[in-house]
RNA sequence: GGCGGGUUGGCGGAGAGGUUACGCAGCGGAUUGCAAAUCCGUGUAGACCGGUUCGAUUCCGGUACCCGCCUCCA
């Protein structure tokens, strides 16, 4: 069986991965908060994750890997955004999850195999902080409840800090209740205005980070293998869901291989709503640009480097993956067999750049089933619908053109030829003639309807 | 201020203590009615200063610069 490397940042250090029980592979990755259209940044864990999920079922097999992925649908800034478009939260946020689907569901990534929303498991939530709290790592205090810091040494491990360097230069809300600055939220009471259940401590509603240690504590048991999501979740939320967690259940040791990707920048800088200089996925599919083309830019860098979009890229992803599709379809979209080579790139801490190169060299080889089999463990689908229905069309315009030409190589006339030719061309499809045929492949801009006169 | 990551050729971007990364762009050639595509060939690197080594872009230390987290964030 393949071994498969990952950088913890538990340890710092690239591990062989060793799951808990082969036969049920577990992994969480943290999830959005729907209030708005996922940026591009929010789509890079997704990406890289579903890599992960892809290659985890390709070693252990499909049905021996467990993917969950959460929806936040409790948040105070679902709540402004509620409350600033008199909207209805479960509007908002049904909406948005619609979305979230949609987008990332167009980067061919595959849907995990549970996506639980944070209000289904408030039962859950409470139960884990009654045991926090009878566990001495928690406290009530003015209709919140507080999670005591000082009570869990090993908090600041992950991020590689200690409570006391923390308080040094930090940032902490002001909170006169708190017994330590760095103690955080778990519960907090709600007025009539917002959203609220019972709960032991009053009328209220979970804090940020508990919602992930419930629904992985309730989905996945109290430990499991990977946990994933962006560098900048590292601290504080993913500190946090660990000291619930292995503050609630102190020997079970939670997740196994925390796993975190690098930002997406623009113009050196991180993409990030507060930043305000995000674009959407939306927006560039409907730039145009196809959701397999996005997909394939990120996947050309390492996820744990930061990456930034340009244009340029999206050009070069466009056209590479357009003389693959063409390849593939070329055997008629044959099937073949996985290429170790890209298997052994992904295993070495999802090296997608080395796999990359590694199908560029496939298609250089002319292997068109090792080609779409292997791209597929990459998540991108070789078998392009849409090109194969202009297959037909394509193919009595060239034999119009092999035609004409036919005739101007005879008369040395060839201003009619040429003027189909550029017509074609100008229509994305690109001109192959060589002495014998003539072909016509479309191209990433090809538009159907700009040839409808020259039939 | 504390903690972490980075700096590779025109651009993007990997691996490896010694042998070509790769892609795009460029240049030369084959091919073509002209092209396109394809194929062949080819130049340009490793922020800076030290150290270890027979040999470092790769390991170690320092300097500079950049980025992230420490506040909502993927």
């Amino acid at each position: 069986m393949v071994t498969i490397r990952l950088h913890n940042s538990l340890t710092r250090k690239k591990e062989a991965f060793t799951p808990l029980d082969p036969a049920d592979v577990r992994m969480y990755v943290c999830g959005p908060t729907v209030y708005d259209r996922a940026h591009l940044g929010n789509a890079r864990p997704v990406v890289v994750f579903d890599t992960l999920f892809r290659l985890l079922r390709h070693v252990y097999g499909d049905k021996a890997v467990t993917y969950v992925r959460n929806f936040t649908d409790v948040d105070d800034k679902i709540n402004a955004r509620a409350a600033e478009a008199g909207r209805s939260i479960g509007e908002i946020t049904e909406e948005t999850i619609a979305w979230y689907h949609q987008d990332m569901d167009a980067l061919g990534t595959l849907r995990p195999t549970h996506e639980p929303r944070a209000t289904g498991y408030i039962a859950q939530m409470i139960a884990m902080i009654e045991r926090l709290i009878a566990r001495g790592h928690a406290y009530p205090v003015a209709g919140h409840v507080l999670f005591d810091v000082r009570s869990y040494p090993a908090y600041g491990r992950l991020s590689g800090r200690s409570v006391d360097d923390m308080l040094a230069g930090a940032r902490v809300e002001v909170a006169p209740f708190k017994r330590d600055p760095m103690d955080f939220v778990l519960w907090k009471p709600s007025d009539a205005s917002l959203p609220g259940w019972p709960s032991p401590w009053g009328r209220g509603r979970p804090g940020w980070h508990i919602e992930c240690s419930a629904m992985s504590h309730e989905l996945l048991g109290a430990s499991f293998d990977i946990h994933g999501g962006g560098l900048d979740l590292q601290f504080p939320h993913h500190e946090n869901e660990i000291a619930q967690s292995c503050c609630a259940f102190p020997d079970a040791g939670f997740a196994r291989y925390w796993l975190h990707n690098e930002m997406v920048q623009v113009e050196g800088k991180k993409m990030s709503k507060s930043l305000g200089n995000f674009f959407t996925v939306r927006d560039l599919l409907d730039q145009g640009w196809p959701g397999a083309v996005i997909r394939l830019v990120m996947l050309q860098t390492h996820y744990r480097s930061p990456m930034d979009w340009t244009e340029e890229k999206a050009r070069e992803a466009s056209v590479r993956l357009q003389k693959w599709r063409q390849r593939v379809q070329e055997r008629g979209g044959e099937k073949g067999v996985v290429d170790p080579g890209v298997v052994s790139a992904l295993a070495d801490d999802l090296n997608t750049s080395l796999a990359l190169t590694r199908l560029h060299a496939i298609w250089r080889d002319k292997d068109a089933g090792r080609l779409r089999d292997s791209a597929y463990l990459l998540g991108l689908d070789l078998i392009d619908q849409e090109v194969h229905q202009a297959q037909p069309c394509l193919g009595a315009l060239a034999e119009k053109l092999a035609a004409t030409r036919e005739i101007a190589l005879s008369t040395k006339d060839f201003s009619t030829v040429d003027a189909l030719k550029r017509a074609i061309m100008a229509a994305g499809v690109e001109v192959r003639m060589s002495r014998t045929e003539v072909k016509l492949v479309p191209g990433p801009d090809f538009d159907p309807a700009k040839l409808e006169t020259l039939k």
